[in-house]
RNA sequence: GUGGCUAUAGUUCAGUUGGUAGAACGUCGGACUGUGACUCCGAACGUCGUGGGUUCGAGCCCCACUAGCCACCCCA
């Protein structure tokens, strides 16, 4: 090998391709027709927006906004920020563009890039992709049980088996300012024996101390949100529990599931993998009530989740999910002179109007080689076109996993090879 | 942002108390008569992550930087 160049991929981004595409293809297709069957559109927003709707959307507060996020002022002065998730987008665009008159409630997915200025870790990178799923326009915790119940039925339609679903309710504005004085009450007892980082999540992030690793002692006896919830509250958060239950969704009740952006309230929920250490969260959603009128349109409910992509592979992989090849080869088309080079073209050409896939040689390489590549690529059968074969007008073809090789004449060779691979 | 571990051929790694690099797999070619996967033979590929320092001499020791992995913080 000769020099290699010294360009190499940013910190925290990835190359994808080779048996990794596949795993991609086969969660975005099962996805795709997954979200037709709950009649959701899908909705492509830039990867880039105005740095004030993340601000606005995310709040002020939030590590995200505080200290992750690409933000960078472009030729015209205007500062612009790569999206650290993908609903705020949403949001603007469901106002920008008024989809509120396409029909209440409106349904949308997504699928795409964000960017997390994060220390990289396993299922964590900067840039990363979600899928994720928004219901605008319905205060029904029946929309939020729908959204559980279809990342859940996504994830077991693509296999995985080992994950938890955890639930919470976070309550109205109020009853969690509520809660939050309570807790700062009971942990305010504690607070001097307690490590570093909880004395600063008593002030910013007060919730955030009942899943501290370190001092896991003082959570149990600590208050629970859903004591703090009022009757209206509670009665969705029941009700949404027993929808869960017709629709056949297993759950736990998590008064731990605080969500980390400040556009959630009501349902919190989770979903989280077994198998994946540290970073095992694969999809994360809420309801978000106030959001909408935050960023300046009429009060609008909504709801919504986003699916983590690479950590649901990193599950697939774990549970041992196997996923089949992106784009097989089912003819490797061989041939050697000048005379089979046409008829090779000409075959390959109508194989591929057949909508078979056809690797045609493309080199000047001997038979051996072009065997070898055939080979190599894991091809199905290889059609060997030499001078023999053009002068006796056959087609000799091989079937790779045996060796089995047969000859027959140019006009049946591809019914026969039709044939061949629907037996497979 | 904090802490721990790591960094040698395309890949996985070996490299003994510091004396200027090796294996396997892969790649390419040959034995093979127009025919791969098996076997045998041969070849190419490394300024040992980068930059400094210690030393007569550093892949091996020290420092910094960069990147990767793991955990924390936080999140998908």
């Amino acid at each position: 090998m000769t020099d290699l160049s010294a360009y190499k991929k940013i910190k925290g981004t990835q190359d994808i391709f080779g048996k990794e595409i596949d795993y991609w293809k086969y969660f975005e297709e099962k996805a795709n027709d997954f979200m037709g069957r709950y009649a959701f559109n899908e909705i492509r927003t830039p990867i880039m927006e105005q740095t004030e709707l993340f601000h606005r959307g995310i709040g002020e507060g939030t590590d995200v906004v505080q200290k992750e996020m690409y933000t960078f002022d472009d030729k015209g002065g205007r500062s612009v920020t790569l999206r650290p998730e993908g609903t705020a987008s949403a949001v603007r665009a469901y106002i920008e563009n008024s989809l509120m008159n396409m029909g209440s409630p409106i349904k949308l997915y997504y699928n795409g890039p964000m960017f997390r200025y994060e220390k990289p870790q396993s299922g964590r990178l900067r840039q990363f992709h979600q899928f994720g799923c928004e219901i605008f326009g319905t205060a029904d915790v029946l929309a939020d049980a729908e959204l559980i119940s279809i990342a859940h039925n996504l994830f077991s339609e693509i296999g995985l088996r080992k994950y938890t679903i955890k639930i919470n309710s976070i309550g109205k504005k109020e009853e969690r300012e509520n809660y939050i004085k309570a807790l700062k009450d009971y942990y305010g007892n504690y607070l001097s024996e307690m490590c570093d980082d909880c004395k600063v999540r008593y002030e910013n992030n007060t919730m955030r101390l009942l899943d501290c690793k370190i001092d896991t002692q003082y959570a149990k006896n600590a208050p629970s949100i859903l004591d703090f919830l009022g009757e209206e509250s509670k009665k969705d958060f029941e009700n949404l529990k027993k929808y869960l239950d017709i629709l056949g969704v297993p759950y736990v009740v998590d008064p731990g599931i605080i969500r980390g952006l400040d556009y959630y309230n009501n349902t919190a929920f989770e979903i989280e993998h077994e198998l994946l250490g540290a970073q095992g969260v694969i999809a994360g959603g809420g309801r978000y009530d106030g959001l909408v009128s935050e960023i300046g349109a009429n009060p609008t409910p909504a709801v919504g989740f986003a699916i983590g992509i690479e950590r649901v592979i990193l599950s697939m992989k774990a549970e041992g999910i196997e996923v089949s090849d992106e784009s097989p080869v089912d003819v490797y088309v061989i041939f050697s002179g000048e005379e089979a080079k046409k008829e090779a073209l000409e075959i390959s050409n109508e194989l591929r109007k057949r909508g078979i896939n056809v690797f045609m040689n493309i080199s000047s390489r001997n038979f051996s080689a072009q065997m070898k590549h055939s080979n190599k690529i894991n091809s199905k059968f290889t059609a060997i076109i030499g001078e023999d074969e053009v002068k006796e007008k056959i087609i000799t073809f091989k079937e790779m996993s045996n060796g089995e090789q047969t000859k027959v004449e140019k006009n049946w060779f591809l019914e026969i090879i039709e044939e061949k691979l629907k037996k497979q």
